[in-house]
DNA sequence: CACTAAAAAGACACTTTATATCCTTTTAGG
DNA sequence: CCTAAAAGGATATAAAGTGTCTTTTTAGTG
């Protein structure tokens, strides 16, 4: 359970190629889609996504492409995969406790509140520097 | 994403359920349904699922039924949702490495390590007994 | 022993989500 | 105007999720 489909996958893929690169460097949907090995028809969807919530800037015609929208200490890899798969959700209570009517006295459901929050916590806690540099982030400089 | 399916949240009511009756009485698999609210003949396959795992004990027949196989506070919630969803896995490669080929550099790679890691301790952490009594383990008892 | 209660097993049907491709349209440069 | 490239939309296929139905096995009971 709680796999992340293969979209996700291809998401952070590209985006890390991307934070890998100069920050105003362009690059060609066909060339990220052939260095990460992904279908480019499916990137580009992917991609159309991140361009509409500002992760990435797209540029159409002759000499367009695609570049990282801020810079890669500043996006989490929260923030991507939420950008592609929504909210991490562990249990439909967890969003809409209304829906079950056992909500109230409950006690598994704070579980899947604690399980969103850990995962949540971990992912917020690396960004795409680090994930494309390897290094741990250096938060005393 | 992340979701538990249907069949998660359906086991996880069943078996809290028994865990709140003593622990020698056997309850009809009808009446569990008919109390956790899950459509009887799919409770039917889960409970078979949980039987054969010896999480909960079965008994055909007139008079038969189901118990709880273990002491509730023997119980974790991770065992009981990983009885029905299998492993928890959120990227394939955190079970098959071999299957990605950048799995040796990937920077992300251990991140789903981690996230894996949080979500099982959560799981782990809580037990049957708790969740059917809403009392907090006391481990210091 | 025959009858009945109850779970086990297996097959099946339907829905939803995931995965991917294709085609057309828009935008921008040369 | 022609070409490069992304955006948008429709569609196709496969896989997973959700649930039902029927038949079989097991066990108690008069
Ligand atoms: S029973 Fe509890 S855990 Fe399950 S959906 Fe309802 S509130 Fe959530
Ligand atoms: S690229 Fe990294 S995170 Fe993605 S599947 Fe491969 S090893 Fe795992």
């Amino acid at each position: 359970m709680m796999e992340l489909t293969r979209k996700g996958e291809y998401a952070i893929r590209g985006i890390v190629y991307l934070a890998g690169k100069p920050i105003d460097k362009v690059c060609l949907l066909s060339d990220i889609a052939a260095a990460v090995d992904v279908p480019p028809t499916f990137l580009a969807k992917i991609f159309q996504q991140f361009s509409k919530m500002g992760l990435v800037k797209s540029f159409r015609g002759t000499g367009g492409g695609f570049m990282l929208g801020r810079a890669p200490e500043n996006i989490t890899l929260l923030e991507v995969v939420e950008a592609v798969e929504g909210q991490i959700i562990p249990n439909r209570c967890v969003v809409k406790p209304s829906d079950c009517g056992r909500s109230d006295y409950c006690n598994v459901h704070p579980v899947w509140k604690r399980v969103q929050g850990e995962v949540r916590g971990v992912l917020e806690g690396v960004t795409l520097k680090e994930l494309s540099t390897g290094e741990p982030a250096s938060k005393t400089n």
